[in-house]
DNA sequence: GCGCTTTGTTCGATTTTCGGCGGAAGTTGG
DNA sequence: CCAACTTCCGCCGAAAATCGAACAAAGCGC
């Protein structure tokens, strides 16, 4: 029922970790005979799913020899769906890019069209990969909408016409796919690439809209509903002038969103439509731009100076569009956050730029796909069958 | 190393969260065989941790054997100390109160004192239940600050002078001792207590701070410093005349907490000092006090609408001294909190007063001093010792 | 009373794990 | 270059854990 500590699962985990490469590691780690280990790792190299490479680093005796993940058998793919553009990255089952793709596509198309989109670059980045359709073990599709995680369904999301209740995984045939929110698996993603020492992560993804990806323990805490990390729609004090799409007024998306920025800028005589002009004008030295980046930037330093209050994060991670001109926005929340956070919980606290950049959330849905595939009782189930 | 799966201490897991009351039950949900499990029960009855009652109901067979932790030779205790009081449970290893005290003791007075006050009463208690002092196997501790949980350290805590690093678990001998954040073991109590089908939960603290404890996928959050659910100084908007101990201004504690509301109503000419002074006025049926009470459950509302968002939990607890008045500061926190959170996560919200009373920090702290001495690593250590 | 069902124990068989041994494969020092 | 030493790894018998079949126990229904 439960899978036996050490077991040829846990063995996986910490070679796929990092933290063992060798057998005598795993005999450590684990605590079981080095017998017992050599047994564990036969099996998951009879399986496909470690292999050895050549001989490391002596330590005055004979040299181990390497485990590590074996790359060749297997594929994963992870799709960051947005509202008008689709990526696709085709990995290994260690992390690497074997492929990537990147597409316009308007989500406003429906599931169908859209998804037949997806699958028809699957084959093509499978191809260009050299790996067969049936290698492909799982994919991650990170959605711009709150999704139920465990059906991945769309919970009506607001900037996906038709596909509120669409049964996403069900589209693809033969493969495991996971759908979530695409500020989660950017958090995920940040959080495996870069900051994996972090328990407590937050990643903030400041575009059009405003989100957030928290990463609790760990792991990825979703909430009740799968709604957590919804931060665009916090108030923020003195803009009570603001409406928000949601209906109320003063949420943080409406004055701090990429979208609110455009708007000011342009009502300032500089047209500016998307959050990408204004990266634009930024980037092109505009000082007023510049000014009310950083304006956005203490605004939603109010936000998580509260968010770091009630939290406590080790880390908070800041992407999405607006993060390319991240200088101006980081000053005006790290200004706000120290100023308005306890000190305990800002004493260790920092606030860093994405390092994942424009991939981040193919990355981060392959990701998810990948751990999925690699969680001990996916491994104990495909090894002892 | 790692405990096993179906071990004793995965099976007392079963038994204790009542999730198994026969040997069959275990069978079935450890998927072991019945042989193996009368034999890991055996070992259990064999420490003094299991005892077996009268036969249950049959099913058409043999009635299962009935069986439940021996409650008999274990005792935990559960201390809640405030800034002006000192209260102490003595339970049974099911939770079950077997005898319980209250003090007023000032937390000023020094770690030396108060804890030499904690120890005697911890022997009244015992000799009240008439249970050697060898019988209690872990005490609990909640103290009103931040406390480094691992070492048991409170972390410059702003009302426990002397206290600041002060190792609290050393002072007891013989016994293990596990320190945190009231607002945590208030937060765990009342989970355990009434919510534990809840994953994820909030338990705000209204007294003369407001605090909050965290429970994600059914634990404890502390945060990265320990410092998490210090919604206190938060801030709110629109007050920020309002100076707040901290060196802020405008914090949540500094405008809704009980002695903001005690200091607003003297200055109304109607002296309080505290927040059972409010509590009192209000009563009393005084218009005033309901009326702020009121209006500070409006601004704990706001500030909980933002976590709501955020945390995404399914249950909203409100305990603490002005608790005892929640019809009106549950009802100025449900009309902010339903208005400005986003549907999906207030959907399925309730927001509830506390179930456990003026006893909750007690009782939660004991809480975590048995499920420590319950974890399955533990529990394996004492049958395998 | 007698068959049926479910529970719990006993005990030999099976599987899993351990740990010692010896060979492999390197380093170090003379 | 060789001998001594260290570490790694597979082999294999011993030990331990677990299983599962058989049987006894205990109630139900007819």
């Amino acid at each position: 029922m439960t899978p036996q500590p050490g077991s040829a699962g846990d063995v996986l985990t910490l070679i796929s970790a990092g933290s063992a490469t060798t057998r005598s590691d795993l005999a450590r780690l684990t605590g079981l005979a080095r017998s017992t280990i050599s047994q564990r790792v036969d099996a998951l190299i009879e399986r496909g799913l470690v292999e050895e490479t050549e001989s490391g680093e002596s330590t005055g005796g004979r040299p181990p020899r390497q485990l590590r993940l074996h790359t060749e058998d297997h594929a994963f793919a992870g799709v960051d769906l947005g509202a008008t553009h689709c990526r696709v990255a085709l990995m290994d089952i260690s992390g690497n890019v074997l492929a990537e793709c990147e597409d316009s596509l308007l989500i406003g198309e429906g599931p169908e069209k859209v998804l037949a989109h997806v699958d028809e670059r699957l084959d093509q980045l499978l191809g260009r990969a050299g790996r067969p359709r049936k290698a492909l073990r799982a994919v991650g599709i990170g959605v711009p909408g709150p999704v139920e995680f465990a059906t991945g369904r769309p919970n009506n999301p607001p900037i996906m016409p038709g596909w509120n209740d669409y049964p996403i995984p069900d589209y693809f045939e033969g493969v495991e796919v996971l759908v979530d929110n695409d500020v989660n698996v950017m958090a995920l993603g940040e959080h495996r690439g870069a900051f994996s020492g972090a328990k407590h992560l937050l990643f903030v993804k400041v575009g059009t809209g405003i989100g957030c990806g928290i990463m609790a323990e760990g792991k990825l805490h979703r909430g009740a509903q799968g709604s957590a990390g919804d931060i665009g729609h916090i108030r923020v004090s003195g803009h009570e002038d603001a409406g928000c799409r949601c209906g109320n007024s003063a949420c943080l998306e409406a004055v701090a969103g990429g979208a609110a920025i455009a708007r000011r800028l342009t009502e300032l005589g500089l047209p500016a439509e998307s959050g990408a002009d204004v990266v634009a004008l930024v980037q092109a030295g505009n000082t007023q731009a510049l000014r009310l980046v950083r304006e956005a930037g203490r605004l939603i330093g109010e936000v998580l100076a509260s968010l770091v209050n009630f939290f406590n994060p080790e880390v908070i991670v800041i992407g999405g569009a607006l993060s390319r001109v991240h200088e101006h926005l980081l000053a005006g929340i790290r200004e706000t956050v120290y100023r308005r956070s306890l000190p305990l919980a800002t004493h260790h606290l920092s606030i860093t730029p994405s390092r994942t950049g424009i991939n981040a959330a193919a990355l981060g849905a392959g990701i998810l796909a990948i751990e999925h595939y690699l969680s001990p009782d996916n491994i104990n189930r495909i090894v002892n069958a």
